[in-house]
DNA sequence: CAGGATCCTAAACGATACTG
DNA sequence: CAGTATCGTTTAGGATCCTG
């Protein structure tokens, strides 16, 4: 198939552009780490916490909302005592989590190459 | 075709992982629009600032640092007055800037969809 | 034009304590 | 267990002024 030569970007690169929420959103700390790691399947609120490391549970509680609220986390809360909620993507959520995956495997596949970038350039600037 | 049932993820999920760095580098609120646009091709400083909607001087330059850093951003400086400075993506750029676009095409091209579940879910909760 | 330096505000974040 | 509430700290971010 014939690709576009110039693809037409949206509003991405406007101010008041929605995208820009939505994409802060995913491409949060910790909402980058939760969408990968509802890939793997559906997780309760503590092990999904121990599972991302180093998240508060604030956090963790916020980014959950967020998520939810784009329509990309479902959360199903089971009626019992002690509570027991499960949090796992919807199929929406699913083909988010899938590109952010796919670009945080490239970042850890090359990240050698990157470090050995890194230290070449700073190496001349010593502070 | 027989799919890995588990693809092992690496130390991305331990809290000293510095593709977490990376990683908030690319994700960045100006990180990405940055990425995207020098998808497009080489801009100078200016040019990038109003190109990028609502950026600050301050914060297109401290992006641009931090990716030039990560080895994503080639800052060619040509010695004349006044300065003339331009800003390209380097191969390993180009890759994650690809990977990056991806994502915010997805969410471009998926916004209705976003924005009706959004108003969905919150009319259940009026504040 | 490209950006560094400075100052200040707002938001993100984390730790702890508490509740249904 | 699954959070919310509160508070204090840290960082992001923006506005302005200044210089090579």
């Amino acid at each position: 198939m014939a690709m576009s030569p110039k693809k037409q970007r949206g509003e991405l690169f406007s101010v008041a552009c929605p995208s820009r929420q939505v994409l802060q959103n995913v491409t949060s700390r910790w909402g980058v780490l939760v969408l990968v790691a509802l890939l793997e399947g559906t997780y309760r609120f503590s092990d999904l916490r121990r599972k991302v490391g180093g998240v508060s549970e604030k956090m963790l509680s916020q980014t959950l909302q967020a998520l939810e609220a784009d329509g990309f986390v479902l959360r199903t809360a089971h009626p019992v005592v002690p509570p027991h909620v499960e949090y796992s993507l919807t199929p929406m959520g699913t083909e988010v989590a899938r590109e952010v995956d796919s670009l945080a495997d490239w970042i850890e596949g090359n990240l050698y190459r990157i470090m050995k970038q890194r230290n070449a350039r700073s190496a001349a600037s010593a502070h």
